[in-house]
DNA sequence: CACTCAGGGCCATCT
DNA sequence: AGATGGCCCTGAGTG
């Protein structure tokens, strides 16, 4: 192998009869060719790391990452002996070269924690070949850009530093913590591994939290089948269909779902068609020209502002869910052993998974939406939800966002400017263009009742194939848009482009989503998205 | 088909 | 005596 102490078997090149190895480095001792053997070997990043169990030297990639040669042994026999240890003091034994062997325990839970996969330790005990994380150590390899014969420093370059929160949203419950990193020590690119999460109130003491949000282009694996099909038992269609039960907790249900019968509306469950209310000229008019027939007509401005009223009634408080999403990941958190804790990356995509759950909540708890044939319901939520997902976290950040900050669901602020800078291409582009988007929002004054409309015109989307309701989605989506543009005229009377130009914004709000799908599935082929979400049910769904 | 490299085995050493 | 860890063997994958 490639480290100091370890007699690497010279390249054939260099050795024409290889045999015993350490004859061959004697023979090759002294010589030129042999002093650049070794200045390339010490210069690989194997070389160069340390052992994220102990801090060791490295020695290559074992069971899954980098190790040393002894976390290597170690983690081996453990696995294959099936060991069972017990931690003599509180489970958080110092792991060093030196200290390592004092407790197993905590050796082999940190294996576990960093990363270290017993799935790679052979139960045929068959020698040689290799294991099925070959991809995964070649990505590896391309994220640190450290290819073997031109190593470079041994960089960690997407690191993303979370800012604690500020106090604008509620805060953790008492006793619930928010996660973080155990540190502020950076991650290499092996956090994608080692990044398990500790529980820590960073909102409190205000120590960053740093991530891994790599994505290299050319890591492209075979898509993982869905581990296990139906396990997920509250998937899209069974939210969608069953109509009773909320989908994963019962606190996450709205406090109030009910719509306000209104006789002027044909938001009041009924058999009659939401159509009712609109006239057939609308019906067959573009989007854009849909509301001038009835644009200074008292009585439909009115019609507007009881409609949206009550498009607004089926929001979700903000602070409720904050508080889900934080309970839900507390929960999570609890379920898993201390030294199982999940990455940061999967704790944003536990977020964003939570954040998918409600917005699909708040779709099926819509009366229009209900007032659809449930095969259109799926289609349409399967159409929308990233750009669902971009337009709420859009709004989160015109209403909460710090300039130069996201906001996050549950509180916490990152500096955008230590995204762009340390994130890949892919993630730095898509903050980009969602800042940039936050900049124009806010410039436009975007407001509570705009994002409610955009987020119906988004969901009631005609265009998206298989709809066989069509022509009913066509008609609430007009009749939003309309609601919309006499929100903006009405409230903002000075401003009588907002209505066009929240319109123009929705072509972006369409595009980032798509590359946020395809960044997601990037790493959901990867392996990086947990199992078993809302998120990837969704992204297979697209996909296959 | 030569080469790479990660998993398994061996065994001297350590606890 | 059992655990550790350094070294070497093996063989599937790769170019």
């Amino acid at each position: 192998m490639d480290l100091p102490g370890y007699h690497p078997r010279p390249p054939q090149s260099l050795v024409p009869h290889p045999g015993n190895y350490t004859d061959d480095l004697l023979n090759l001792e002294g010589s030129s060719a042999c002093q650049e053997l070794k200045a390339e070997l010490d210069a690989r990043p194997e070389s160069r790391e340390s052992c994220p169990v102990c801090g060791d030297k490295v020695s290559g990639y074992h069971y899954g990452l980098l190790t040393c040669e002894s976390c290597k042994g170690f983690f081996k026999r453990s696995v294959q002996n099936n060991k069972h240890y017990t931690c003599a003091e509180n489970q958080s034994c110092p792991m060093n070269p030196s200290q390592r062997k004092r407790c197993p325990f905590c050796r082999f839970q940190k294996c576990l924690a960093v990363g270290m996969k017993r799935e790679a330790v052979r139960a045929d005990r068959m020698r040689g070949g290799r294991n099925k994380f070959g991809p995964l150590y070649r990505r590896d390899r391309q994220m640190k850009k450290l290819p073997p014969k031109f190593p470079q420093a041994n960089a960690a370059p997407y690191r993303i530093k979370i800012e604690n929160a500020h106090t604008r949203r509620p805060t953790a419950p008492s006793g619930l913590h928010i996660l973080s990193s155990p540190s502020s020590t950076s991650f290499s690119s092996d956090a994608l591994h080692q990044s398990h999460m500790y529980t820590s109130s960073m909102v409190q003491s205000g120590a960053p939290m740093r991530m891994d949000c790599t994505l290299n282009e050319d890591r492209v694996l075979t898509p993982p089948p869905l581990p296990y099909p139906g396990l997920y038992c509250r998937s899209l269609s069974g939210f969608v269909q069953e109509k009773g039960e909320m989908p994963f907790s019962s606190t996450l249900a709205p406090a109030n779902y009910s719509w306000h019968p209104n006789p002027d509306s044909s938001f009041t469950p009924s058999s009659k068609p939401v159509s009712a209310s609109i006239s057939p000229t609308s019906l067959n008019t573009p989007i854009s020209q849909a509301h001038t027939k009835t644009l200074h007509t008292p009585s439909s401005a009115t019609l507007s502002t009881n409609f949206l009223s009550q498009l607004l009634e089926g929001e979700q408080e903000e602070s409720q869910l904050c508080a889900k999403v934080l309970a839900s990941l507390q929960r999570e958190q609890a379920s898993r052993g201390k030294h199982d804790r999940l990455n940061t990356f999967s704790i944003m995509c536990k977020m964003a998974d939570q954040t998918l759950f409600g917005l699909v909540e708040w779709a099926r708890n819509s009366a229009l939406f209900k007032e659809l044939k449930v095969e259109d319901q799926m289609v349409l939520l399967q159409s929308c939800w990233s750009e669902l997902l971009v337009l709420d976290h859009l709004c989160r950040q015109v209403t909460y966002g710090k300039v130069g900050c996201i906001y996050l669901v549950t509180g916490q602020q990152i500096e955008v400017s230590t995204i762009i800078s340390q994130a890949g291409v892919t993630l730095s582009s898509l903050v980009s263009r969602t800042q940039d988007l936050v900049s124009k929002l806010k410039a436009l004054q975007f407001d509570r009742h705009e994002f409610v409309c955009l987020k119906y015109l988004v969901l009631f989307n005609p265009d998206v194939k298989s709809v066989q309701s069509r022509r009913q989605v066509e008609q609430t989506q007009e009749r939003v848009n309309r609601a919309l543009m006499d929100h903006t005229q009405q409230s903002y009377p000075g401003h009588s482009d907002k209505f066009g130009q929240l319109l123009l914004r929705l072509p972006e709000i369409r595009s980032i989503s798509l590359q946020v799908e395809e960044y997601l599935y990037q790493r959901h082929l990867l392996g990086d998205l947990p199992c078993n979400s809302l998120l990837t049910e969704m992204l297979h769904t697209k996909h296959s």
